[in-house]
RNA sequence: GGGAGCUUAGCUCAGCUGGUUCAGAGCAUCUGCCUUACAAGCAGAGGGUCACUGGUUCGAACCCAGUAGUUCCCACCA
């Protein structure tokens, strides 16, 4: 027997362990004869480093393959990272930016040189924190969405696309980051209410030939006078100098004699057109909309539509443009307060009204989102998404809690084309190339786009061909991911690929569940025409305890390496499980966490107690017995309830009912009930028919602890016995749950309620743990129920139990089942206070009768309710009379 | 502007098709215990008008309608 320490010490054990996983190869999953459990991770960041989401989401998965693992499945999880375009190129530009090296000053090959050296110094961080966390991944499965076989299948993804029609270039209004200075989805912006200015300006209106002279600011004041002008309320007057047109709407009496005129744009002295259209709301501001083709999306169709002039007053990075023509290279926002000012004091603006509005910002760099006029490649969504709406709806594909069917639904029925390039370098180079005069090929190559210009125009010879200069949408990698990390677009028809696809649960933040899972859902179903999983567990949003998200800048996330430091990885895991339930936030505390190592330390001491004890040649008495019988059957039906939890995802169910099995019915009643006498400064030897029972129920509730808790788990398991060098718990086999008998629970439960009511009179007349009580039971002794007298004796601290036909005067006493019990207390009883309780009792049980006999008398419920409800109430009665008869008997003889 | 969800104990959440004493669990709180496995512990106790209002029903936390609060998603109203 090794002295072992009172205190249970992660420190040590958890890189023991890890590192011994790792050797014996438990986490390699390669393709046999079992059955596949697989999952994917969802690649973190390339340059990311773990946070509080990724504890939670990481936890889970290990304790979903574990658990596999253990019920004989060949799990596999295979990790990753991704390369996460825009958010790397951003920081490999400030990390230039600290060494006093512009962008711009660099070719495209100096800089993805540095992009690499970043990614091969920084890449593998967040996954070797993960190995702090016990995550048993397929370490050799390592995939990265940037290597070179994952970014070809990327391209050829893209050629096939585009060949089969999906992909197509055009001019559109997209999402414009002038901070990333790239194009973003309509995903990646993020809409905010802000508080801004309406203000008001008067365009001057004139008739269609009319001559004035706009510098002359008489002429000008008098047209202002004389009411010659239509007001147009906007919040972004500098969109003022690319306004090409004034737009009523057609049935508006008010304007009805602005057709055929012209309005003069304030301050640019442009003369536009008044257009009419029903898009206009007439109720809206003064009803008149100045039109900005080229910077704002419904002004644009406006244009399309209008055959309007497109001045792009913008440049990429959000300053005036020469198009502008008016405070070129000044930011946009300097300039719409300068432009105000402006109006302001030429006499055009009318008045200026607080205003709140939504405005989109980009989800990466936080800048405002331009909407801007370019040249990107889109896919189209509506036919190749219709597979993935289908097979969510029909249930073919489930989404966990299926409370995010709706919005998926929603979303996927109104689905907008993608717009797939990104105006960077770091990411898959998009593979259009292009002649001196603009038209281009898709091809893979240089050389197979030549040979393609060729086939159309035979007598093509121009040797410098260009390669479009963006980059791919991140997610146009990671979308693939299921099927590309098993080489499935090289290969299609690999082993990997054959046995692990579709893989079986994905877990992710419902926050992607859009930018990624509806797309791998649809690329599952385009190149492979299977699901690329069959259950998507949405977890929450990790929060502090104010409910704010976690974010860096706020500085409230807690950084998990040192919360594993403080509690261990083990009592970390089941901080983050304990409250978090699919799909609902989790507002996470430290304190979880010390719930978590508390845990550890309990199972660390019900092993010392365990380990402590020596085997004597002694028969095992009937107290025991009980104490096995019942806790076979308790832990067999305990293991089927955590079974059923788990086929729900209730993932912290499952870790609660693990909790309580072991603190509540193993610590606190079963090793109560067969742990030794200490007598004379030692303890008694236990009987080895009890010893090995204990040890064997320890061994399965370590198998249950084990997907929560991996580290603690290994660790005992390999100090109760000496083990062969692969018998480890990580392996072996999940228990079973075998038949068990609801007689023995109910019999246990029963006893369980007397002996919890005979301490309770022991705590309310502050009686000391250690002074003795004798027991009265009012029934005929009878051999089931004087079974059960050591086993109160023990947990009670009763000198005797002992029968009797007639009541027992000044006695404390209670009723439980029926039979009443009672502890003398000479001297202790204060009667007044006695009859105050029973009194009480009484009428409670009385109302409850009441209410019952209610029901019973009532015809209505007697003719309509189920018969096995009639029946309960019956009994509920007849229950209810006798404990009143008992009780009333009580106080009379008080 | 449209849509979806949520509201149960101080906190975080269970509560399956309306019916068992159904109002629950964990944590926190309070009381008493340093009882040789564990004070990171043991034993016990107190906490709730199930958001509000009405309806359906013999019976409602659960079904229906409305109201309030809250969260999320979608959307091009200047």
């Amino acid at each position: 027997m090794t002295e072992l320490p009172k205190i249970y010490d992660p420190s040590t054990v958890e890189d023991k362990w890890y590192s011994y996983w790792l050797k014996q190869k438990f986490f390699k999953s390669v393709p046999d004869d079992r059955e596949p459990y697989t999952i994917v991770i969802p690649p973190p960041n390339v340059t990311g480093v773990l946070h509080m989401g990724h504890m939670l989401n990481n936890t889970i998965q290990d304790v979903l393959i574990r658990r596999a693992r253990m019920l004989g499945k060949n799990a596999c999880w295979v990790p990753g990272t991704d390369h996460a375009s825009i958010a790397t190129e951003a920081k490999v530009v400030s990390m230039l930016k600290e060494r006093g090296i512009s962008k711009s000053d660099l070719s495209r090959e100096e800089f993805l040189k540095y992009a690499w050296e970043w990614k091969e110094k920084y890449g593998g961080i967040i996954l070797d924190q993960l190995k702090k966390l016990g995550a048993s991944c397929d370490w050799d499965r390592t995939r990265f969405t940037m290597e070179d076989d994952l970014s070809e299948a990327v391209i050829d993804v893209f050629i096939d696309l585009y060949n089969k029609g999906y992909i197509y270039r055009g001019v559109r209004m997209v999402n414009w980051d002038p901070q990333g200075m790239t194009a973003v989805s309509d995903e990646e912006v993020i809409h905010k209410e802000v508080n801004s200015k309406l203000y008001f300006v008067r365009y001057i209106i004139i008739d269609e030939n009319e001559k004035i002279d706009l510098n002359d600011k008489d002429a000008v004041n008098q047209k202002l006078e004389t009411g010659d002008y239509i007001t147009i309320a906007t919040v972004r007057p500098e969109t003022i100098l690319g306004d090409t047109a004034v737009c009523v709407h057609p049935d508006d009496e008010r304007y009805k004699k602005l057709r055929g005129k012209k309005a003069v744009i304030p301050f640019v002295n442009r003369i536009v057109p008044v257009i009419f259209d029903e898009y206009i709301t007439m109720e809206f501001g003064t009803g008149a909309l100045k039109v900005t083709p080229a910077h704002d999306i419904n002004d644009y169709n406006l244009g399309v539509k209008h055959g309007l002039e497109v001045i792009d007053t913008i440049t990429p990075d959000g300053k005036m443009s020469e198009a502008a023509k008016f405070y070129v290279g000044e930011d946009r926002f300097t300039v719409r307060k300068k432009i105000a000012k402006d109006l302001e004091e030429a006499g055009y603006i009318l008045k200026v009204e607080d205003y709140k509005n939504k405005v989109g910002y980009s989800e990466r760099t936080d800048a405002v989102i331009e909407p801007k006029l370019s040249l990107q490649w889109f896919l189209k969504m509506d036919t190749i998404s219709k597979p993935a709406l289908e097979n969510v709806l029909n249930g073919n594909i489930k989404l966990i809690p299926d409370k995010f069917l709706n919005t998926y639904k929603h979303w996927m029925e109104n689905v907008h084309d993608w717009c797939i390039s990104r105006q960077l370098w770091w990411g898959q180079r998009i593979p259009a190339w292009y002649d001196e005069k603009g038209n281009y090929i898709v091809a893979k190559t240089k050389e197979e786009a030549f040979e393609k210009f060729k086939i159309q125009n035979s007598a093509f010879d121009s040797q410098n061909l260009k390669q479009d200069e963006d980059v791919l949408d991140t997610w146009a990698s990671s979308w693939l991911w299921p099927i590309s990390v098993f080489d499935g677009f090289k290969n299609p028809n690999n082993k990997d690929i054959n046995y692990y696809y579709p893989t079986n649960d994905l877990i992710t933040a419902p926050e992607i569940l859009f930018f990624w899972v509806a797309r791998m859902i649809i690329a599952g179903y385009e190149y492979r025409n299977e699901k690329p999983f069959k259950n998507v567990y949405l977890t929450g949003i990790v929060r502090d305890k104010l409910g704010r998200k976690m974010s860096k800048s706020l500085g409230n996330s807690p950084d998990p390496l040192v919360l594993i430091s403080k509690f261990g990885a083990d009592g970390v895991r089941v901080g983050m499980l304990l409250c978090s339930p699919a799909g609902n936030d989790l507002p996470f505390d430290e304190s979880l966490c010390e719930q978590g190592r508390n845990f550890s330390n309990k199972i660390w001491n019900a092993f010392r107690l365990i380990n402590s004890w020596t085997t004597g040649d002694i028969d095992t008495s009937e107290k025991n017995q009980i104490a096995i019988d019942w806790f076979s059957s308790k832990l067999s039906a305990e293991i089927s309830n955590i079974n059923d939890l788990y086929s729900k995802y209730r993932i912290s169910d499952a870790l609660m009912a693990t909790y309580k099995l072991v603190w509540d019915d193993f610590c606190s009643w079963y090793l109560e009930i067969v742990k030794p006498d200490f007598i004379d400064g030692k303890s008694l030897p236990i009987d080895s028919y009890t010893c090995n029972s204990t040890i064997e129920f320890l061994e399965d509730i370590l198998k249950l602890v084990h997907p929560f808790m991996p580290f603690i788990s290994e660790e005992i398991w390999h100090l109760i016995n000496e083990r062969e060098e692969k018998e480890c718990i990580i392996i072996s086999e999940w228990p079973e749950s075998i038949e068990h008998d609801e007689k023995i629970l109910d019999r246990f439960a029963q006893l369980q309620e007397t002996i919890v009511s005979i301490r309770a009179i022991r705590n309310g007349k502050n009686i000391s743990p250690k002074e003795t009580l004798e027991l009265f039971i009012r029934i005929e002794e009878n051999p089931e129920s004087k079974s059960f007298d050591p086993l109160m004796k023990k947990l009670c601290n009763l000198s005797s139990v002992n029968y009797t036909n007639d009541k027992i005067e000044n006695a404390a006493s209670f009723i439980s089942n029926n039979i009443e019990f009672f502890i003398p207390l000479s001297g202790r009883i204060d009667v007044n206070a006695e009859k105050e309780k029973l009194k009480k009792e009484i009428d409670y049980n009385k109302g409850f009768l009441k209410s019952v006999m209610a029901k019973l008398l009532n015809e209505k419920f007697v003719s309509n309710a189920k018969p096995e409800i009639i029946l309960n109430e019956e009994k509920k009665k007849n229950d209810a009379q006798a404990k009143i008869k008992v009780l009333e008997e009580q106080l009379s003889s008080l």
